[in-house]
DNA sequence: TTTCGTGCAAAGTGTTTGCAGGCGA
DNA sequence: TCGCCTGCAAACACTTTGCACGAAA
């Protein structure tokens, strides 16, 4: 009655089942330049041939933030999105005319938190930073 | 008919009326220690009996940011906040547990942005910074 | 089989908008 | 006075929830 097979995941492993859909998001993401949106995800599924309703989709992402799978961003459009939690996570630029959306690599804060966690004496767990700006395509037709 | 004289302000000098209303929520925010929502700005009026709508309040609100006399960051419970902006901007740090927010005044991204600008070729206009932890208050009672 | 996950539709939030009347310059 | 501002109510967009059916273990 022993259950522990190679079969294990991410999602059996936490007790949860390993549904069509939430396979289908997690494969999404993981192959994601940047985070994306319930509605994009939603999307994406369907053109997959994986179409799962919107609900789940937003009760899957929710369920992968808690189990610590994916990260939740509230952008400055209001909208979520979600990545997934890597092991260097990453932060981004983003064009305020366009909206478009790249990755950087680099993290100023590494350095700094122990600097911060000494000053304010916060258990500090993480953080987010997001880069303003307008990309070369945009300035040039502006 | 010249009209410039002493009395104007940042609303009357670029065109628009110095209601009773746009000048309690600049005090109000001048006043604040932390980025206010929509609604503490709504309930705080009420208070210092200044009473606006709601919907006046974020009219207000979207034109003293597009003014740029204020800036709005969206934070991941999906309410936006707004702050004054200051010459100095400052970043926060964000209790995960009470929500109980502080300012951190120093930012690291001052030393990085040129570097991030001659990697990407973005023209950076801004950026957004969160930490998030656990304050020392939460922390015992956990 | 049993329990968890899903689709559907309806309800919730925070925010935006159209319109008529009111106030600031 | 004149036009911008406001209050009100309705519309919006995104997200969450209740319930009964369906699928994973």
């Amino acid at each position: 009655m022993v259950q522990k097979q190679g079969k294990e995941n991410a999602f059996t492993r936490r007790g949860c089942k390993n549904t069509k859909s939430r396979k289908a998001i997690i494969s999404l993401l993981e192959k994601a330049e940047t985070p994306l949106s319930a509605e994009e995800i939603f999307l994406q599924l369907k053109e997959a041939g994986v179409s799962a309703n919107l609900s789940t989709v937003y009760r899957n992402l929710e369920l992968m933030e808690s189990l610590g799978l994916a990260g939740k961003m509230v952008m400055n459009d209001g909208k979520a999105r979600f990545e997934i939690t890597g092991e260097g996570h990453k932060h981004h630029l983003i064009c305020t005319s366009c909206h478009k959306m790249i990755a950087i690599d680099f993290c100023p804060m590494e350095s700094l938190q122990k600097d911060v966690i000494d000053k304010t004496n916060f258990d500090i767990t993480g953080h987010k930073l997001e880069l303003y700006g307008v990309c070369p395509e945009c300035r040039k037709t502006e």
